[in-house]
DNA sequence: GTAGGGTTAG
């Protein structure tokens, strides 16, 4: 029937049909008690108004004054906006309740711009304040509030006198736009002045002002809330929406303990009080005192509408309650099969996540693909899902299927990219999203950022903090932690350090990612002197933290700091898990403690796992111990068979000590079990663009002009001391052939490319996947004395900063193919003392009386000890004996150069 | 013919 009307209403507008006329009046009166019947508006009404529409048109009717006016009505009401514009059309001259009508309809479904046209089309003299407030709801709805401001004073430059509609309508076009503080007081003057302020609704429109005002202006909350309160507790009536907004309001502040003072003022509460309540409550992850409410909320016999019940689903996924959020599921089933009613999207969208969160991602899928009306949070909702469940690849695909993406659309789809590890694909996102004209949010940022120290894109990484100060908004602690993350690991631990000490709060994120950076760089003394301040400010350290204390420990070989605070881990209530072992065993490996790494393991609480064998098998490629490395080696074939990095380290210890056999034999086990090498590769960006090298490189369209720069520095290193160790080429060839196989890997490429086309006095900063060969190592030492630049090198483990023939990891962290054995004398340099006794050594000195040469890691740091005694370490080894020979005139010996 | 702050997606 339906269907029937539409088709004879489009026939008619088509074809312009007339029709035999008859009695007019009778006509008359027979439709206006028809159209009587079509209110209140249902589906009924709406097609039965249609059907009347197609009777007047065939019996020749045309309906004009408020036939007309309701028609436009009703077809707006239902949503059918073409055939209520037609109507309207139609009219030559629209009274103000048929245009009212039309901006309302036009407002409502979001068409802001043909509602301000049929606005603006309207004369002056037809318009009134009704039609003024319709197009500033509309304003507000689409979340304008600068358009609704403008309207307001273009409403009183025209000289008409607003109602409380238009107060409380310009207050919330107001609370939308946050810096509007001076106008919040005029306009409250105004509304004192105009006598308005007796208007509940008004009233409730100024509060709800001042406590969103509270919300957005960090310094001045408690004062403009307690505006909000005044108010409050002066309103001689208030109704449900007052209550509401002054719980919500300082919920929205963190202040749960006023909210629940207010609360606990009225005995009979309406459910729109209590869910404000909970909604706070969970807000805040305060699950039992959520619960406690709902408990109460029964016991009174408070019905539960579909607010409660999307907030009682949404604690229950929240805090892992799932069987219970299923019960609720079935009960709003039961709900709505007795009373024959269907609840609004948001309590499937709750129950969307509540099955996504217990990685029932089918069942969410059913009840998304069930739902009547899918709105952009049910999208979401599921997109949530598949990145939670961790197949990235749906995510991908339901991604380019949602038709209306919002901001949190993209953010959701930017970060999980960045956490998979697909950094360009993240970085990609967030230009189309801009280019498709959203503004990213905080959580883009952060997202996008750590994309970047992923990818170690630093250039793109500064950009997108440019962009951050350029649109104006303070960045919030997650994205300033991911900044301080960012520089850390694209290397300019400096600017990390910039941002952390300007910060005017930080939070244990903050010291953790700043620990980290001095970590992964090599000073391991800052990062412990910055662990010392953070328990001097009572920030309580956690497992993260101790996790980058061991890390700095291992790059910077502070054997005694790492065990120290490994064994004070207990004291501040973290207990040490299988990867805090791990460093540990890692840092006493790589010193030749392997009594201390396997006596650690031995008295793990839990069996070692793969971390910790790796650990062991590196400590013992370094140091050439055969036999505990196959153990470690065997163990870990065990637990990952398709490790590559596992044969690599057997195969290259076996190649140290000559066994070629067995470097055959592994190669061959490898090859069966289809194992296969990462290839070595390292990058570097010049001029937006990144460039790629392989080992023994041909398909950079410019790595021929890079092998003859190479050629060119060779003579000249070897002028400066330079010598190929053909030790690190693990092939049993001829050592010629092995010198040119050193002169090709990845990392002397990119590193020479950078030279060739970065600017003059630019840091050359490369990327390897893989651990920075020794001999590269070396190599890049001599170069960057030769050419006086900065290099800087990020490989799989750390950072190196090369600089006038050093490097930052003091050699720490190369894979060195001879142990160092124990020396009995040397010849130490003091170079200052500092005020507080730490005593800082020079960098490549010290000669034993064997003659060996020996190098210190460039500057060491070190404390004395009660008896004025400095402990001094080598690369691996700790001295034992030692005395001091000379020092240079004017500095001071802390200890009178005893030997420790 | 004009309104409304308690819900849901990171």
């Amino acid at each position: 029937m339906r269907n029937a009307a539409r088709q004879a209403i489009n026939f008619v507008f088509a074809h312009n049909t007339s029709f035999p006329k008859v009695e007019l009046r009778a006509l008359a009166d027979r439709y206006t008690a028809q159209l009587q019947l079509c209110c209140p508006p249902s589906s009924f009404s709406h097609s039965y108004a249609q059907i009347i529409h197609a009777q007047m048109i065939i019996s020749g009717f045309s309906p004009r004054g408020h036939f007309l006016g309701r028609l436009i009505d009703i077809y707006c009401q239902s949503n059918n906006l073409s055939y209520a514009r037609h109507l309207f059309d139609k009219i030559p001259q629209p009274d103000v309740v048929a245009t009212t009508t039309m901006v309302s309809a036009y407002c409502s479904v979001g068409k802001l711009k043909e509602a301000r046209r049929i606005f603006d089309e309207t004369p002056l003299c037809i318009r009134d304040v009704v039609c003024y407030n319709a197009m500033i709801t509309g304003y507000n709805h689409n979340d304008d509030g600068a358009a609704t401001v403008e309207l307001f004073k273009e409403m009183l430059g025209n000289g008409f006198r607003p109602d409380h509609f238009t107060f409380s309508g310009v207050l919330s076009g107001l609370s939308l736009v946050a810096d509007y503080e001076r106008d919040c007081n005029q306009l409250h003057c105004a509304i004192v002045k105009s006598g308005m302020g007796c208007f509940t609704s008004v009233l409730n429109a100024l509060i709800f002002l001042y406590v969103k005002c509270a919300c957005s202006l960090f310094v001045e909350s408690s004062s403009l809330l307690d505006v909000g309160r005044e108010l409050f507790d002066g309103m001689r009536e208030k109704d449900e929406l007052t209550w509401t907004t002054m719980i919500a309001g300082y919920v929205r502040n963190d202040d749960l303990v006023s909210a629940q003072q207010v609360f606990d003022l009225r005995s009979e509460k309406p459910v729109a009080v209590w869910n404000a309540m909970i909604s706070g409550y969970l807000h805040h992850a305060l699950y039992p005192e959520a619960l406690g409410l709902f408990r109460r909320m029964i016991n009174e016999g408070i019905q539960f509408d579909e607010y409660t019940y999307t907030n009682i689903l949404s604690l229950c996924g929240d805090s892992g309650l799932f069987s219970q959020g299923k019960e609720i599921h079935a009960c709003i089933l039961r709900k709505e099969e007795k009373w024959g009613l269907e609840f609004s999207s948001s309590v499937n969208n709750a129950l969307i996540t509540l099955y996504s969160r217990c990685e029932k991602i089918r069942e969410a899928r059913h009840i998304f693909e069930e739902m009547p009306v899918k709105v952009t949070v049910s999208w979401n909702a599921i997109l949530s899902g598949y990145v939670n469940a961790g197949h990235i690849s749906d995510a991908i695909h339901f991604f380019h299927k949602i038709p209306e993406k919002n901001l949190l659309t993209w953010a959701v789809m930017i970060a999980a990219y960045a956490q998979s590890g697909l950094g360009e694909e993240s970085l990609k996102l967030l230009n189309q999203m801009r280019l498709e004209g959203f503004q990213p949010c905080d959580y883009t940022f952060a997202a996008a950022v750590t994309a970047c120290s992923n990818l170690g894109a630093l250039d793109q990484g500064r950009q997108l903090h440019a962009l951050v100060i350029r649109l104006g908004f303070e960045p919030s602690l997650s994205t300033t932690n991911a900044l301080i993350t960012m520089y850390g690991r694209c290397g300019i631990v400096e600017a990390a350090h910039l941002i952390f000490k300007t910060l005017p709060s930080v939070d244990s994120i903050s010291w953790n990612a700043m620990i980290a950076a001095f970590g992964q760089h090599g000073h391991g003394c800052q990062a412990l002197q910055l662990f010392e301040q953070m328990l001097e400010v009572g920030i309580k350290p956690d497992r993260i933290t101790f996790l980058n204390i061991l890390t700095a420990c291992s790059h910077a070989g502070l054997v005694d700091e790492g065990s120290r605070y490994f064994n004070l881990m207990h004291s501040y209530g973290v207990s040490p898990q299988d990867d805090h072992y791990a460093r540990l065993v890692d840092l006493f490996c790589r010193a030749g403690k392997f009594s201390d790494a396997r006596q650690l393991i031995e008295k793990m609480p839990f069996e070692p796992d793969a971390p910790m064998w790796e650990a062991l098998l590196s400590g013992c490629r370094l140091h050439g111990k055969l036999d505990i490395g196959i153990e470690a080696a065997e163990r870990l074939l065990h637990l990952v068979p398709q490790h590559d990095g596992t044969y690599i380290l057997l195969s290259n210890m076996y190649a140290a000590a000559g066994k070629w056999d067995d470097v055959t034999r592994v190669r061959k086990l490898m090859r069966d079990m289809g194992v296969k090498k990462e290839p070595a590769c390292s990058w570097i960006d010049v001029e937006n663009k990144v460039h790629i090298f392989f080992v023994d490189d041909t398909s950079h369209p410019e790595v021929q002009a890079v092998y003859a720069y190479l050629e060119k520095l060779g003579p000249r290193l070897r002028e400066l001391g330079y010598a190929p160790d053909t030790m690190y080429v693990l092939h049993d060839v001829e050592s010629e052939q092995k010198e040119y196989s050193l002169s090709t890997h990845s990392e002397k490429l990119a590193v020479a490319y950078g030279l060739l086309r970065l600017p003059i006095g630019a840091t050359v900063r490369v990327f390897k996947n893989l651990r920075i060969c020794g001999d590269c190592h070396n190599a890049i030492k001599y170069i960057s004395k030769l050419v006086q630049r900065q290099i800087v090198v990020r490989d799989g483990k750390r950072f190196h900063h090369f600089k006038n023939g050093e490097c930052s990891c003091g050699d720490f962290w190369v894979d060195h193919l001879e142990a160092m054995t124990s020396f009995s004398v040397a010849i130490i340099i003091i170079r200052r003392i500092t005020k507080t006794s730490l005593v800082e050594f020079s960098s490549s000195w010290s000669v034993g009386t064997q003659d060996i040469q020996v190098e210190l890691r460039p500057v060491q740091l070190a404390y004395p000890n009660e008896s004025g005694q400095v402990k001094l370490q080598t690369n691996g080894i700790t001295w034992n004996q030692f005395s001091i020979q000379a020092h240079q005139p004017g500095w001071k010996l802390g200890a009178e150069g005893v030997p420790v």
